[in-house]
DNA sequence: ACACGTTTAATACAATTGTTTGAAATGAAT
DNA sequence: ATTCATTTCAAACAATTGTATTAAACGTGT
């Protein structure tokens, strides 16, 4: 019986609080940031003793840093940056899939749902970990959109390929990083299909504005 | 004696640390955001002691929303949101003078160049100044914003206006929010040289989506 | 010179923080 | 049943926080 049972749930209950701290740390921290969460707070909602997080973690930056990786995988694999579209696929066809999931992973409501505003809080205010989020989870997604944008551009306007991508970033990211504002400016929540008609948008908005014919060098005709 | 030297510095020293404590608040705000700023780290800065900031302002929320209010006084009246531009002038021109005007608002490096880094840090992580701040400072501004864009679009399509109103907005702030993140993708400092690219690149981008041809009713051709 | 209201200063206080400690509990192997 | 490593727990620690208190310093009008 002994075998069995450890058979059954081999990491048993050591493996299970490890991840109910990963989820609840995940909540207070993008409720609250990671400065002012508390792991208190974090603990008392994973039903933990307070010794927890240092027991399993090491110490709060460490269990902050376990937290970003964790998020990421999560949502890069409940929403893949291109959902299914074969390669060959236009590039303003991998452009509006582009938009909509990374929108979707942002946005999403789900579970993790905090996945959003825990990026948009370390995007704002750094921490230690920002240096590795960027170059292992930011830098890919962004060289994929200049890659998709370089595509319709041409070679020549490479030098404004950056501004083009922070033009569609901005954009999304907006809806996350402002959200208590935009909720003030004009009460309602938003609705997963509110995401879809955004995506709409935001596709629209910027393929007007990368079809526009223009002058090699990057300059556009003033 | 004493007449003069009262009558050259009037509110003497009194007004004057209420002046030196607002803006190391204001520094200090930026930098560690609200409920990181110490007030020790804020009066040490002010050249104060600690219990400056109670007597002279109450305590530290109090300071908080005077510095907030300070702050965007201080960039509406060095950066007034239509440039000396007269009424008469087109959407188009109103708009492009609208983003430069906004983008200088935000990204100044001048005195006092944390107002930028103070708004979007209240955006992401609101505290109880966020509500006032909404109505009295965001609301007119972003009111500005979709009058221009209403002209341009027509009547018909006023249900989208919040979605391109969003889409300029974003693509400014954007520089903002995510300065860290865009200082490790491609170092280098943004000099004033590069806020009037940056204006010209988000109108540029803009106009092309607010030109193009619509459909009553507000959704465009799929 | 004196008195008085205003401002500054040093210090203390209670609350909260992340982390440590050492004992109790747990569960599998002998 | 006993041993042993792993995991949980309550309690305590030192550091930092915003704020309150109390006395000193200052400037001003008499």
């Amino acid at each position: 019986m002994n075998v069995l049972k450890a058979y059954i749930t081999p990491p048993e209950s050591a493996e299970d609080t490890r991840q109910r701290l990963l989820e609840a740390a995940g909540e207070v921290f993008a409720e609250k940031g990671f400065r002012s969460a508390t792991v208190r707070e974090i603990c008392s909602r994973a039903g933990a003793n307070v010794a927890a997080v240092n027991y399993h973690f090491g110490d709060k930056d460490r269990l902050y840093a376990a937290v970003l990786k964790y998020a990421h995988r999560r949502a890069l694999e409940k929403f893949p940056p291109s959902l299914g579209l074969p390669e060959s696929a236009s590039a303003e066809d991998r452009l509006k899939v582009f938009i909509r999931s990374f929108l979707y992973r942002i946005l999403d409501e789900g579970r993790p749902s905090w996945h959003g505003k825990l990026m948009t809080r370390e995007l704002a205010d750094p921490t230690a970990a920002l240096d590795s989020l960027v170059e292992e989870s930011i830098r890919p997604t962004y060289e994929t959109l200049t890659g998709i944008i370089g595509e319709m551009l041409g070679k020549a306007a490479s030098s404004d390929l950056r501004y083009f991508a922070n033009s569609i970033v901005g954009q999304c990211v907006f809806y996350c990083h402002a959200a208590p504002v935009l909720e003030r400016l004009a009460p309602g929540k938003f609705k997963s299909s509110e995401i879809e008609r955004l995506a709409e948008h935001i596709s629209q908005f910027s393929l007007c504005a990368l079809r526009q014919p223009r002058k090699t060098g990057g300059r556009r005709n003033k």
